[in-house]
Order: structure tokens, then sequence, then C-alpha cells
DNA sequence: GCAACATCCGTACAACTGTACGGACGACGA
DNA sequence: TCGTCGTCCGTACAGTTGTACGGATGTTGC
């Protein structure tokens, strides 16, 4: 594949440029939207925004893996900062960590509400 | 490591169990998530949102990327439904889809805008 | 102290994903 | 029609990511 010799539209691009952000700043965006693009790390989100508090053996139960899903995917999302965990006894209790995007959570609301309407398979199927 | 013998707190996870999605639910959402959690694949959509056609030549010329990566990360959006193509001789022109999803393009340029107030690399070098 | 428990961590393995390469197709110009 | 161009596609490879297992830590109750 040859590599790009010359620009067709150099009005465009020039605008373009002048906008788009470089490969390291979208990283830190990505990075986030990573964690969240995967099925039981969403659920466990979802968890978390219905229950203001659960604990992992309970999390691992209500979405039906086994507790090394769960605090994998507890442990990476705390990580990030998306969740807080608070230590009670030999339990941990994890939350919604208060700065959590918003505009992400609507985003998934929102599609799952556009599933519910359009088929897909039901409720109740954990 | 165990495989949870019992719930530690019914009541939540009763009240939990009624309102989170399944898996293949999360899936759907996730995909779309899975697409733009990729830096080439984000910086292309951001492109496109800005100019609002594209051919591949110039998107990879853009984003300093060859031509197969632009191609093949164009090519993955297209799948999913978020960008169009338009050709014209042998020239395809990109643009975003009509229904691209608005919160999700929210959550990128906040992001991105909290980035540029706290450090973290200059806007032009691509 | 000892055993059971809830959770965490390190390592090894399997599955997935992006990239590079070669070749294909249709379009343009001589 | 021939060569070049812009883009697309199939395959093979390398890097990454989630999972499973064993073991570690700290806690509770006997």
């Amino acid at each position: 594949m040859a590599d790009h010799p010359h620009p067709h539209d150099l009005d465009a691009l020039d605008r373009a440029r002048k906008r788009i952000p470089n490969a390291s700043q979208c990283e830190q965006v990505t990075s986030v939207l990573t964690l969240i693009a995967d099925p039981t790390r969403m659920r466990l989100l979802f968890a978390l925004d219905e229950v203001d508090e659960l604990c992992v053996g309970d999390l691992a139960l209500l979405l039906g893996v086994n507790e090394d899903a769960a605090s994998y995917g507890l442990r990476m999302l705390r990580t990030a900062g998306l969740v807080e965990r608070r230590k009670a006894g030999r339990m941990v209790y994890y939350r919604l960590a208060p700065g959590f995007p918003e505009p992400l959570r609507q985003h998934c609301l929102l599609r799952l509400g556009e599933l519910g309407s359009a088929g897909g398979g039901s409720q109740s199927e954990n």
C-alpha cells in the first residue's frame, strides 16, 4: 500500500489539523472507555449505580461470574478511579466514585433503553 | 478462591437484580464503546467531526498513520454504522453517520477539555 | 493458636485485536 | 490497453487482555 503521496483536500486537512487531539491525549480518554467497554465491568457499574454499596461476593453472585472475575474487574475500575472501596472487617464494599463521568452513564442507559424497545433479550436472564 | 457460598446483603442484591442488564444486552452497548476506545479510531471520529468529509489518504496523513491503519479503522467504524462513505471516482470520502451517539461525543469532548486545563501534551504534536 | 472465611495478588495460558504485507478491484490518464 | 493511483481485503504475526489456578493477607469465632 502506498504512503499517502500528497493531500487531496488541503483546506479541510488544515482545518482539522488545528482541532483534533494528538494520540497521547486520546489515550487518556480511551483508557477510561476501554475499561467500561467490557460486559462484566459495565454490569458491575450498573449494579453499583442501582444499590450504592455491595461486597465482592454479592456482586459476583449477582452477575453470575466467579469471584475472581468480579475482583479483577473491580480492581481495574478502582485503579482508574471509577469506583471506591470501604473495608469493613473481612468484607470489602464497593461503590461508584463520586466523580463518575455522567455523559458516559447517560450514553449507556440510553443505549440500553433503545435495546429494550427493539427486541434483544429479556431483562431477567442473569 | 471460594464460590460465593451465600449472599451477605440479600436486600440490596434483590434490588439490583431487577434492574441490571444481562450480559448479552451489555455486549451490544460495549461493542460500540470498544470501537471508540482506540486512539486511532477516536481521532478519526474527531477529524470527521470537525470537517464533515475526508478521504482515507488525507485522514491517514492527518493522523500520522499509514493508510492501512486508517482504512482498517474506518472499516470497523463503518461496519458498526458510526461512519458513512461516499465513493467519488477512485476516492472514498468518509463522514460521521447521522445517528452518531451524542452523549458519547459529549463525554470525549469533555474529557479532552479537562486534559487541556490540567497539563498533558500540546495540541499540535501530531 | 487454629480453622474458616472474604478478598487480593502473581503467574501461566488462551482468546482476541491491531498491524504489516501481498495482492485484488475499480477508476483515471496517456 | 497499459500503468498508476486510491482503496479494500485476506492472511500471518505480535502484542494485549481476561481467566484460572495456587497461594498470600487480614479477619472472625472457637
